[in-house]
DNA sequence: GAGTTTGAAACT
DNA sequence: CAGTTTCAAACTC
């Protein structure tokens, strides 16, 4: 599988793609190479991650019907019939185990609690407890479900004929921990039998959010693996970022050692060297957890036979972050693949995954993902947002970063084992949020300047995979389709620059989206998923990552906003277009034949070229930021003013509130130090600015007291007549006030007055209404008034 | 709101 | 690289 070619893979930074082949398999297979001398230790041993907390090992095997050697029970455990019981203890040790039909079980340690949810009691862990009964997991629709009980439910849509024989197989293991905390799997490899993971009650909070300083006391290690049934052709897509992916394949030998191999996306020569290994799980790593315990996910994909495909990239440390596909898949032979979606929120870190499945290869799914990454220490979230747009998008957010990656992926349906375009398993769900913990996130390139990032504290994530952005500047992730005129000028891409993939090449393109963008996506595209899955989550999934309209979170809304472009001729690709010139898309924007959107991201990816063949630095930022604040900042080229003296906005050193400096070419320049045309300027403008926020204090006072009345005086207008309380006028005395107008009304016309007179007649009797009104407010009882 | 001014970007 | 043109924002009326 080509997930990510080489080449491009050679020219991203280490920071993009950092990841190392690694393979945790009792009997490193023959026929891996690449995976061979790469291989870890055994099922027993924790997975070899730079996110591992060594303190803290982490375990994932995969086992046969044998018991697994590491499992530790010390609570209650249920063991059905035909299935293998995987519990973990109040220790959080997790071992899923498929024992009917898959000869593989999966063990899941944590280091302490459950990481299912982002917060546990630092006495009890959460997650006492997990079963997992085989079963074949042939269609997995909707990822999970978040339910009100914190539970995350696995389903699968479609039905399966064989699903009633799956759960006479298939045992439905529950379990529940002292502190009423449940972790349940039921039917894993096994069709129609959903996936329960109960997360730990929390009460009225969130699970997730609720004290980070007490997960870090008790931290807490989760893998999860997911396993399809035996004879089951696992395929992983190759264009899906899936933090876990188990596709097991019927085991020719169920003896057989069970190989977790960990493969080097950077290379891609390692990735078709596994395809011919049996019995041989895959995974990848997508996300470290907090500090203390950094939650990871593992994604595995086993298959059988030569048609593995492998496409792994382990995090080299806690503060990366790598994303790549997992593919696996056997041409012309049925196949299922299983993706499970899993929340798992530990320390504000979530992992959602989705599962899919499909019946043959032909069928591709093209999800779109949300990554949410976070840390406590330095909390970052990343976010893949499922989009509604034709092509797949993977969004993810940072919001520590204000850059919001989309990753555009195109499916293809190709059969071939080896290219990234291996044809995706349909699934009913189109695109799964899911959100992955790291403390760091190394794989982005901040295009836009340092100073204009306005750091704010991430809120920790709730339960119900809360995602908060405060971040709206935007990165370049990676681009994953090879075009070599871009690649060399990498780096300078701009925000919202979209790699499209080349036509028929079924590769993948990164775009980075303006937060506003993909506010709009991540709403069109929870509607879709809570539509589609049917799923009632009120704590939600579908509410988690769910920003403020302009794109900005609570905390970002601090940022000023963007203003709209008014282009007529550049189509918004060039960098008249200040839209484009700050990597962003047009969004809400004035502008005529716009180009800068998504939709026309091929003409967006060469306007892009474009601009960086003439100008490498194109899309850095204009203004440097000094060592020691703004009087250091300078503009990179400076300007060539020669009318505006470098005191109108015209000038944009002026307009970024900066001197001019050596560097600039500018004629009769007053931008500077010591300047009286800037002084008085600048005085005038602050005291303009003074004025404008008092203004605007003004009238939110104002407005609030006028709502402030409003609302006291609402329930007596609404009282029908009531007297109200804080007002003189009820209902009452305005009719009678209106009959003594009208009778003023009817005596001048009587009288046959002129209509100067009448007017001033009603006019004279209203202000004696009035003053009676008002002499009348003070006493208890409120005389009528009387014409 | 229309027209003018301005300077960066694009073009030659 | 310099001169010119194009363009959209800033500005003025």
């Amino acid at each position: 599988m080509d997930v990510v070619s080489p080449e491009l893979n050679s020219l991203l930074p280490d920071e993009i793609m950092d990841t190392e082949a690694i393979i945790m398999d009792d009997d490193p297979p023959a026929e891996s190479p690449a995976a061979s001398g790469q291989s870890q230790p055994s099922d027993d041993s924790p997975v070899p991650m730079e996110t591992d907390v060594p303190a803290v090992p982490e375990i994932v095997s995969l086992c046969s019907d044998a018991p697994p050697t590491q499992l530790t029970q010390a609570g209650t455990t249920s063991t059905p019939t035909g299935s293998t019981l995987c519990s973990t203890t109040s220790a959080t040790q997790l071992l899923l185990t498929s024992s009917t039909v898959s000869s593989s079980s999966l063990t899941l340690r944590p280091a302490t609690a459950s990481t299912l949810t982002s917060t546990t009691p630092k006495t009890t862990s959460s997650l006492s407890r997990v079963s997992l009964t085989s079963g074949s997991l042939q269609k997995l629709s909707a990822p999970f479900t978040l339910s009100a009980n914190h539970q995350i439910i696995l389903n699968k849509v479609a039905s399966s004929p064989g699903a009633d024989t799956t759960r006479s197989q298939g045992t439905t293991t529950t379990t529940t921990t002292p502190g009423g905390q449940q972790f349940m799997v039921t039917a894993i490899g096994k069709s129609g039998q959903p996936i329960v993971l109960q997360l730990p009650h929390t009460g009225s909070k969130s699970a997730s959010v609720q004290g980070l300083g007490e997960a870090k006391a008790n931290p807490q290690h989760f893998k999860v693996v997911t396993v399809s049934s035996a004879s089951q052709v696992s395929t992983l897509q190759a264009q899906q970022l899936k933090t876990v992916q188990i596709a097991k394949k019927t085991q020719v030998s169920s003896a057989g050692p069970i190989k977790f191999v960990f493969t080097k996306a950077v290379n891609n020569k390692g990735l078709t060297a596994q395809t011919s290994v049996s019995n041989v799980i895959t995974g990848r790593v997508l996300s470290t957890g907090s500090p203390v315990t950094p939650p990871r996910t593992i994604t595995l994909s086993e298959t059988l036979g030569s048609s593995s495909k492998i496409a792994i990239s382990p995090l080299k440390s806690p503060s990366k972050l790598t994303v790549v596909s997992v593919a696996s898949q056997v041409p012309n032979s049925p196949q299922k693949s299983v993706s499970l979606p899993l929340n798992m929120a530990h320390l504000g870190h979530q992992i959602l995954l989705q599962q899919s499945t499909a019946t043959s290869p032909a069928k591709t799914m093209k999800p779109v993902q949300t990554v949410t990454v976070g840390g406590v220490g330095a909390p970052q979230f990343k976010t893949i947002f499922p989009l509604s747009t034709p092509s797949n998008v993977q969004q993810i957010q940072v919001p520590g970063s204000r850059f919001h990656y989309v990753r555009l992926v195109t499916a293809t349906t190709g059969s071939s084992t080896g290219h990234a375009g291996s044809p995706i398993t349909n699934s009913s769900m189109t695109a799964k949020p899911m959100v992955v913990n790291t403390t760091q996130v190394r794989m982005s390139v901040p295009i836009v300047p340092a100073q204009t990032m306005k750091q704010v504290v991430p809120k920790p994530l709730t339960s119900s995979g809360q995602v908060l952005t405060t971040q709206t500047q935007q990165r370049l992730i990676m681009p994953a389709t090879s075009l070599p005129q871009i690649q060399p000028n990498l780096t300078n891409l701009p925000p919202g620059t979209v790699l499209a993939p080349a036509p028929g090449s079924g590769n993948m393109g990164y775009a980075v989206l303006p937060a506003q963008y993909v506010t709009q996506l991540q709403q069109s595209a929870y509607v879709t998923l809570a539509s589609s899955s049917g799923f009632s989550t009120p704590t939600g999934i579908q509410t988690q990552a769910r920003l403020p309209l302009n794109g900005l979170s609570t905390s970002g809304a601090a940022f000023r906003p963007r203003k709209p472009c008014n282009c007529t001729k550049s189509q918004c690709l060039k960098l008249y277009c200040d839209c484009f010139a700050n990597g962003e898309f047009c969004q809400n924007c004035n502008c005529t034949n716009c180009f800068n959107n998504l939709e026309h991201e091929t003409d967006r990816a060469k306007a892009i070229k474009a601009c960086l063949d003439r100008n490498p630095e194109a899309f850095k930022p204009k203004i440097g930021k000094g060592k020691e604040g703004e009087s250091d900042r300078r503009h990179s080229k400076g300007c060539n003013c020669k009318r505006s003296g470098c005191l109108k906005n015209y000038c944009e050193c002026y307009e970024a509130k900066i001197m001019c400096s050596s560097t600039c070419k500018c004629v009769g320049c007053k931008n500077f130090e010591e300047s009286p045309e800037r002084k008085t300027l600048m005085h005038l403008a602050d005291a303009a600015e003074v004025r404008v926020q008092q203004q605007t204090a003004a009238k939110t006072k104002l407005s609030s007291q006028i709502s402030d009345l409003l609302t006291r005086t609402t329930p007596a207008i609404t009282s029908g007549g009531g007297r109200m309380p804080y007002t003189f006028v009820t209902k009452e005395v305005a009719e009678v006030t209106c009959e003594c107008l009208l009778e003023q009304a009817e005596q001048a016309e009587l009288n046959q007055q002129p209509q100067a007179t009448a007017e001033r007649m009603i006019l004279e009797e209203f202000g004696r209404c009035l003053m009676r009104i008002i002499s009348s407010a003070g006493k208890t009882d409120y005389p009528s008034i009387n014409c």
